[in-house]
DNA sequence: GACCTAAGTCTCCATTTTGAACTCCGGTCT
DNA sequence: AGACCGGAGTTCAAAATGGAGACTTAGGTC
């Protein structure tokens, strides 16, 4: 009941303009993207496929597909189908690849948080089979857990 | 989660409404909620903070609010400040407190490959201050590179 | 009673999204 | 040639969603 022990803080020390993370979700949040992204990962790229999948209308399909080319997210690639004309998948780059962190990441939220029985699909070490979560760790990779981490402002210019 | 060439896969093996990231995706997935967690991360508790610091329209964060309660990511609980009656805080749940590795995450890559400059907020090791970075590690805390990991398909019924 | 503030609704209008139909483009079949 | 096909969009009216800002509520002070 009583309001004794943490400061009230009434603002984010980082404004949204200057925030990468609200960049991303400007880019990433909303009601498509983010499957799109899922349906990539999984090696989904041509229209209908994805169309057919996810259950989009056209329409929003093309815009976000376009949106994400534009960012670099996705590539627009040729391919040519036996007995058919030339025609674009769409892949993605290095940069969308560098999002499975994230993606990984809401997936074991979400299988641990939304779903009722054990998770569909598991992450594993290639060679060991080991099974891995998305963790926080040092560049010599030592992991941390999260009780143990802090944020540190960088100054304004320096 | 490789994507280099031929076999042209029509579906993801997951179905959406089995998928724990498409859930996830369908709660986050918006142009708010993300940003209230971020708020919510950085110690931003009460409406009216919330509202000034996202430039939000009332009615947007007060629903989201309600949402993100209902499923159990923020908790309502009453404060007192002095002079004034009882009025309610949205603080994270240990639900909502475990989303801290898709925020960061969300935010290293935001901060990489959507900023021009270096990143204004670094997650640190609160004892030694090394750097982190979102990685994916077995649970004896082995790191393992993205390149070097493989999805496994959990069968149906085992 | 008049007024204050945080929190939340309500109303109305602008934008976005949707589903369905239509187009476009090569290629194939007859 | 002309009719047809299938993937990949585009267009458009109708519907759903979203926002700005006024209004309301609840307890407390003066």
């Amino acid at each position: 009941m009583s309001n004794s022990g943490e400061p009230r803080i009434t603002s984010a020390p980082i404004a949204l303009d200057d925030c990468g993370m609200a960049r991303a979700s400007d880019l990433l949040g909303d009601r498509w993207t983010l499957l799109i992204l899922r349906e990539a990962f999984y090696g989904v790229s041509r229209f209908e496929d994805l169309r057919a999948d996810l259950d989009a209308p056209r329409a929003a399909l093309s815009g976000r597909l376009d949106l994400l080319v534009e960012e670099g997210v996705l590539e627009k690639r040729p391919y040519q189908e036996e007995k058919s004309r030339v025609r674009h998948e769409y892949r993605l780059s290095e940069k969308g690849r560098e999002l499975a962190l994230v993606l990984i990441a809401l997936m074991q939220w979400g299988d641990k948080h939304l779903r009722d029985d054990r998770p569909p699909l598991d992450i594993v070490d290639a060679k060991t089979r080991e099974k891995l979560t998305v963790t926080l760790a040092t560049a010599k990779g030592r992991v941390v857990r999260l009780q143990d981490v802090a944020p540190v402002l960088r100054k304004r210019n320096s």
